[in-house]
DNA sequence: CGCAATTTGTTCGTATGTATT
DNA sequence: GAATACATACGAACAAATTGC
């Protein structure tokens, strides 16, 4: 068998890095953001070798490498079971960007826009965003994930029609830094940060793919531009047992 | 009826400040720490009147103040609800004091210790605390609230014998600042804060005086003192639908 | 209870790539 | 370069434990 270079498949021999280490990573990876649901259990390491495409003691292999980290462990006859959950850490601080914070901690991050509109300020936004109430704004619905795995949905505030191309432009790229730089933000920082729990509304549940009864972290987050002119105003929900907010100070 | 200057009462009259909005002041406090339960509605207001010793005229003048706000609704003959409940606001930076996070927001804030002892560091204590593995450490279990409502419940590790007066310092004084003070750590930074949303266990439960079910946030906090030395490990769960975290950049 | 299906655990054998001597 | 040792990867077969019927 020569080494593998279908495309789609990651998995590279003679890399440098030992197969079965590779796909311990990914296996963790796909551990951390829940993609084997919530009923603990592994799938069996037949179905894992052929997912992978390597013989069931590679997967033996990572799995060993997995359960002496305490991530999971192996019963004779029943299965793997998932014991612990790293959740994906999400930075924030002064440089938070929306779409980078999650980079390298799984594979295939995407964003989408989810819709967009115009609303005139409510007392909360005018107040956070620094502008008169009744001002018109863009808005912006967004859905973030890995590997198909809802992680995050966002709603984003801009003040005024000068906003009016972000959409598009977000669209077109993923990417709300990028969006913004396009409209002639090249910086911006973040003022503020505030963060609730609570369960998850019924639509929520729908959209980021959650159990009945979950729990959302929400945060509400204000940025402003070199100036200090606030910019945007983002409400994320982010599904609570795939998240941790990690604070950098 | 004269002015009241009894011990205990907060309320003063001729102090510049009308009297109705000193008890708006106070209703307000009340809602947030969830005072009147999870029922949404607030007690009658003859109740109120007694228990802040003023006509029930003035309490009603408090009550239109808070209904124009949008806090409460009356409802003839039914009573008054609760709209919206405006968490305490736990600000959360490099600076962060562990007792001082609510000053201002609620009376008669207050921390307790619960207990304390001595461990050895597990795996990731060491790590975050940068101490070899099996060090022998000081720890701290608080309760904090306020006017008896539980908010927050914490345990504190500290590497090492140096710290071993650090319990009977904080039930002194009920401050882990204060406490770090009388041992010769003037001041400290927070280096990192992780934030995780879960549901609480059924002994939290019963500790914070929360409903079955009910959500936690649950940070991790490293301190460093000036030279860069971790010098405290922290896990504090906060009733989520009491506290919500700020983070100022 | 027994029985079959499923799943992990173990032991052979074989082949190949990498690092050391 | 050659010999050696070691880690990696695949394949097949069987043992042992668990689960559902």
């Amino acid at each position: 068998m020569g080494p593998k270079t279908a495309s789609g498949n990651l998995l590279e021999r003679r890399a440098g890095v030992a197969l079965w280490r590779q796909i311990a990573d990914r296996i963790r990876q796909a551990i951390n953001i829940g993609e084997f649901g919530d009923s603990g259990m592994m799938p069996p390491e037949m179905q894992l070798a052929e997912r992978f495409g390597v013989n069931r003691h590679t997967v033996r292999s990572a799995l060993a490498a997995l359960a002496s980290e305490g991530l999971v462990q192996a019963v004779q006859g029943r299965g793997t079971m998932i014991l612990r959950r790293d959740r994906l850490s999400y930075p924030i601080g002064k440089r938070t960007r929306f779409s980078e914070g999650l980079q390298g901690q799984a594979e295939r991050i995407a964003f989408q826009c989810l819709g967009h509109g115009r609303t005139v300020a409510g007392a909360e936004i005018a107040e956070a965003l620094d502008i008169p109430p009744g001002t018109e704004c863009i808005t912006l619905e967004t859905l973030g994930g890995a590997d198909g795995i809802p992680l995050s949905r966002a709603s984003h505030v801009f003040p005024g029609p000068d906003f009016a191309a972000i959409p598009a432009h977000f669209e077109r790229f993923g990417s709300i830094t990028r969006a913004l730089a396009e409209v002639g933000i090249a910086d911006y920082t973040r003022l503020s940060t505030d963060v609730i729990a609570r369960h998850a509304l019924p639509d929520e549940v729908a959209e980021l793919k959650l159990s009945p009864g979950a729990i959302l972290l929400e945060t509400v987050a204000v940025n402003a531009d070199g100036e200090g002119r606030r910019i945007q105003y983002s409400r994320t929900r982010f599904a609570a047992d795939r998240i941790k907010l990690r604070i950098e100070s």
